[in-house]
RNA sequence: UGGGCCGUCGCCAAGCGGUAAGGCACUGGGUUUUGAUCCCAGCAUUCGCAGGUUCGAAUCCUGCCGGCCCAGCCA
């Protein structure tokens, strides 16, 4: 177990379960819930809610149920249900229950009834703006509804008629009766129900009452028997109304609830509202497009679950709100995929290279490992050819300083490969580079070259056997590390958050079926883009790029030269 | 402004009265046919600030300062 393991198992949420359970407070269980509104896709924020609940489930051999917080038919879809699942058993979890809120309307509607008969319920009839008007503000109490001295029967009739459909949208609404005078408030008569005449995606048009989060979380919580319920901190002002339902209903158990700080990350936006907003205006194409922090299009950019888990590992739990920086999440994925992705040559923006002294019809086999840090992931081979592509980044006509890739009259390795020579610059008739003329050294392969030493090692891909593709590279969507904290985060949306090269030559092994992630050499970590192929050929998608010094080099080159 | 919560290195985060873990980032150096990986070294005399309690305080107390959340019939 790493350090980082024993920080994410270890937060102040982990103490308070394992002090619990010594005191035998929940009878030595532990039982948590994720509990997603179906009315979006997941995202990294969730992912870390996702771990913890599931992670606290599994390290003290507890329950964790996913739970639809379902009772806003208007705004939730079975859509969402199903991507929603898809995505927390892809991070590799398993829920003891699937629930729905909705499941417990019955339970929920007689626990309304209770408390309309004990006098702590009543039905308002004043106007959504007037009981705006009536709440007060933060400084200043509220006052009581006419209707909130309704008799109890009044109000039993009254709620029940609600339920049976007599009234519109918007007539009437349940309040819980506590104190229009709460300094909280969230106190002052909170809603429960309000009338909505909407189709349900789990209950259909069984109702026409929904309840509202206050009201059905706590009671499902208790329901399902939830030990330990963990939420985010903007949640932490009700918690006393969360401790008010429980306390006044006959409920099973009163689970405790306890809040931790949300995720909030660099360069993004989390938030579904606004992740929906960058779907709907066709910012992005879909919610899996992999520039959107969501599950789905994390995966579809190349992210491993386990790179995921790590990420909520390492940025651990506490109740402070922080951003965390993009290098953290690009450092677990690294990891990841530095271990595990098997190496390939891909040239992504090509320069045709003729070695002049190769042979015209010869061609040798070379063996390349799969990866240079683990013989046992094995090689592939690939031919050596006359002519074959590199990277037009890799040649420079006038090479800044410290440049040690290939130059006029220079040499460079061709990685596996020989060291060449280039020779001649040909160019076009609008002086663009066309080709390079180039000699090899029939005495470097996998050897040094006699008397001088060659710096530089490029990749490339024989020309003949190369496969065409289309690669995506990928950037930050937004051009300001906190975009939602800095007016309307879609003026900051970064123009070049995708860069499509459309004329990518890859090595051969790649147009065999392949499942995990790549290391193109040198470039970074690509994922095969499946089903989303172009008339380019394969559609590749840049999860990562390498750690690049060199680019580094340049940056405070260019510092320096203004 | 009323109420609630939070402030430890650029970012995340340990610490829970005994004298500042770790990760990311950053900076040097070594290995290297990926300017990758890997390795080694450096990186808070100080814990938002000011007082107080104590032999001893990031940890306890008081007062300030700064940030976040709450006035949906959203969750």
């Amino acid at each position: 177990m790493s350090s980082t393991d024993s920080q994410a198992k270890g937060s102040f949420i982990h103490r308070i379960i394992e002090k619990d359970l010594e005191t035998n407070k929940y009878g030595g269980h532990v039982a948590t819930r994720f509990p997603p509104e179906p009315n979006g896709y997941l995202h990294i924020g969730h992912a870390k809610s996702i771990c913890l609940n599931f992670g606290i489930a599994r390290q003290f051999n507890g329950h964790c149920n996913l739970r639809f917080d379902d009772t806003n038919p208007e705004k939730e879809d079975i859509e969402y249900t199903q991507a929603i699942q898809t995505d927390v058993e892809w991070l590799g979890f398993e829920w003891d229950k699937l629930c729905h809120a909705s499941d417990y309307f019955e339970q929920l509607y007689q626990y309304a009834l209770e408390l309309i008969q004990q006098g702590k319920a009543y039905v308002d009839s004043l106007s959504a703006a007037e009981i705006t008007e009536y709440r007060g503000t933060l400084t200043s109490p509220g006052k009581d509804s006419p209707y909130r001295r309704r008799t109890i029967e009044e109000n039993l009739d009254l709620f029940q008629r609600m339920r049976s459909g007599e009234f519109e949208d918007g007539a009437h609404i349940l309040r819980a009766k506590i104190d229009m005078a709460s300094p909280n408030l969230v106190m002052r008569d909170p809603p429960m129900y309000r009338i909505r005449h909407a189709q349900h995606h789990h209950t259909g048009d069984a109702w026409c009452i929904y309840p509202l989060y206050d009201y059905t979380h706590c009671i499902s919580d208790a329901l399902e028997g939830i030990t330990h319920s963990l939420c985010t901190t903007e949640f932490e002002v009700r918690r006393p109304l969360y401790n008010w339902f429980l306390d006044n209903l006959p409920v099973p158990c009163h689970p405790q609830q306890i809040e931790f700080g949300r995720l909030n990350f660099e360069y993004t936006v989390v938030s579904k509202r606004k992740l929906a907003q960058l779907v709907d205006i066709g910012i992005v194409d879909g919610w899996d497009d992999p520039r959107m922090p969501t599950l789905s299009g994390m995966r579809r950019r190349g992210y491993t679950p386990a790179s995921i888990i790590e990420f909520s590992n390492r940025i651990g739990i506490t109740k402070n709100d922080g951003t965390v920086e993009m290098s953290l999440l690009e450092s677990c994925i690294r990891d990841d995929l530095n271990q595990n992705a098997p190496r390939r040559m891909a040239v992504l923006r090509p320069l045709k290279v003729i070695i002049e002294n190769y042979p015209d019809d010869a061609e040798e086999s070379l063996t390349l490992a799969n990866h240079p840090n683990r013989p046992e992931l094995g090689d592939r081979t690939l031919p050596f050819t006359r002519e074959v592509y590199i990277d037009q980044t890799d040649f420079a006509e006038n090479p800044p300083p410290k440049f040690k890739r290939l130059v006029p009259g220079g040499e460079v390795r061709l990685r596996y490969g020989y060291v060449i020579k280039c020779k001649e610059v040909v160019k076009n008739e609008t002086g663009e580079i066309e080709k390079l003329i180039c000699t090899y050294d029939s005495d470097t392969l996998g050897k040094k070259p006699e008397g001088r030493k060659v710096k530089g090692v490029i990749h490339w891909v024989p020309a003949q056997y190369a496969v065409n593709a289309e690669v995506r590279l990928y950037d930050r969507l937004f051009s300001i590390p906190e975009p939602s904290a800095s007016g309307d985060f879609l003026d900051y949306i970064n123009p070049r958050s995708l860069v499509t090269l459309n004329n990518c030559k890859l090595e051969p092994s790649l147009s065999e079926p392949f499942t995990s992630g790549v290391q193109f050499e040198r470039e970074g970590y690509f994922c095969l883009d499946k089903g989303h192929s172009s008339e380019n050929g394969l559609v590749f998608n840049r999860t990562v790029q390498l750690r690049d010094e060199w680019e580094k080099i340049q940056q405070k080159q260019a510092a320096r030269g203004t």
